[in-house]
RNA sequence: GUGUCUGUAGCUUAAAUGGCUAAAGCGCCAGUUUGUGGCACUGGUACAUCUGGGUUCGAAUCCCAGCGGACACA
């Protein structure tokens, strides 16, 4: 069983450290997207440097490319990209259910390679061996994503995603006799924004012989808040909870933090960053704004990060407005640092009981400065 | 200097035999981005037919001259 620590509670939320194979995640903590096992425009180095803790790939890429047979002759996936900290896998069932012509039955998923075209199967066991094979210390139960946000198909979503779970739990467990208990599982909960689905889904996979949980399918923030009290308060306390692809909006951290969850993951701040989209206390601003061309102080003055500590706001609109590479890196590094120290911050905050004085100030700098 | 070709928005190009308020891409200006999308996506902006004559009901399109450019030959 994966080892998860509690130092501190407060009310839902909580503090503590998730043990894993290759290090430990102070929680809450932002989990950096690493989709093709890499964080897009920045180097493993500079990820550690700004502060992350742990990364999160994606399934479906590394099946398709560079195949997960080269991953695990790699030694794995934090050998292959020089992580060497703790790592996450999703199960690629959102981006497969995220293609277009995808044939799906009770089995699984058929869907077509999105680089070549050629046709591929997805099945709860096929995910886990794969998972298993990229070698990440957490895997994601392969789910199913509902074609819309109607109770119908929430609900059909919901019925397969558990029906799956069993699956995955199964494939984990031969696995697990296989080759050693060095790898985790995490059952997905799913039902929407409906809080009887998320009731039914939650204490369907608290039952389960896994060792967290992930939080999925929450196509709007709004409204978030309840559906993790509903959710949260049904799974086991003990067991950590991820909070799947949330964290693009600050105010998403606070809310998942406040209602119980521990870790976090989103490709938001990154592609934000390349598209010059750049977070500040004061919101998110577009550096390739004309207002910022003669701008020469830096992104954000209070800001640690390498971008803000040596460089102005006119070099990075700059960069920008000229495509340079350069541009993307510096903004990444930014918006990566704002957001896990953000996080970093909510856990501080909480261990010293300010948590509610942070969150107030914070979001309303963020969301009501005009720039 | 002579010959040939050429001159459409800031840039690169479109506008069949002359015929609807001369298009588009880039640029510029702004917005979007939540478990995929590495140069993404969505909008907006453009006092543009080198100048002056001529032919014609009508010219970016044909003719003449001037100015500018490219190539070739001296």
């Amino acid at each position: 069983m994966l080892k998860f620590e509690i130092e501190k509670r407060d009310g839902l939320a909580r503090v503590g450290v998730i043990h894993t194979p290759h290090g430990d995640i102070k929680t809450p903590a932002f989990v950096g997207a690493a989709t093709r096992a890499t964080v897009k425009a920045l180097t493993m180095k500079e990820m550690r440097e700004l502060g992350s803790q742990a990364i999160l790939a994606n399934t479906y890429h590394l099946v398709l490319r560079p195949g997960t047979d080269l991953i695990k002759e790699a030694g794995g996936l934090a050998e292959f990209c020089s992580w060497h900290g703790p790592t996450f896998t999703d199960s690629g069932g959102f981006q497969i259910f995220s293609l277009p012509n995808v044939k799906i039955n009770e089995n699984g998923v058929k869907f077509k390679s999105h680089i070549d075209g050629a046709n591929f199967e997805m099945t709860p066991e096929s995910s886990m061996q794969a998972q298993w094979a990229i070698g990440a210390d957490i895997h994601i139960a392969f789910d199913h994503l509902a074609k819309s946000e109607s109770r119908e198909d929430m609900e059909e979503a919901m019925r397969r995603t558990h029906a799956w779970l069993d699956r995955c739990v199964a494939e984990h467990q031969r696995l697990t006799q296989d080759a050693g208990p060095e790898q985790y599982l995490y059952a997905v909960v799913q039902g929407g924004t409906f809080l009887d689905l998320r009731k039914q889904s939650a204490e369907y996979c608290a039952g389960k012989p896994v060792d967290g949980f992930g939080i999925g399918g929450v196509f709007v923030a709004k409204g978030m808040d309840e559906m993790l009290q509903t959710v949260n308060n049904i799974l086991p306390e003990d067991k950590p909870r991820h909070l799947l692809g949330m964290g693009q909006e600050p105010i998403d951290l606070f809310v998942g933090a406040e209602y119980g969850c521990d870790t976090f993951d989103c490709v938001g701040p990154t592609r934000m960053a390349r598209n010059g989209s750049l977070y500040t206390l004061d919101g998110r601003i577009n550096i390739k704004n004309a207002k910022y061309k003669h701008d020469f102080t830096p992104l954000m003055p209070d800001c640690g990060c390498e971008c803000c500590q040596n460089y102005t706001r006119a070099y990075l609109h700059h960069l920008f407005k000229t495509d340079e590479i350069t541009a993307k890196v510096l903004a990444s590094i930014h918006n990566e640092y704002f957001i896990v120290h953000t996080v970093d911050n909510i856990r501080e905050s909480l261990l010293d009981g300010t948590f509610q004085e942070y969150k107030s100030e914070f979001l309303k700098r963020y969301y009501t400065t005009a720039l």
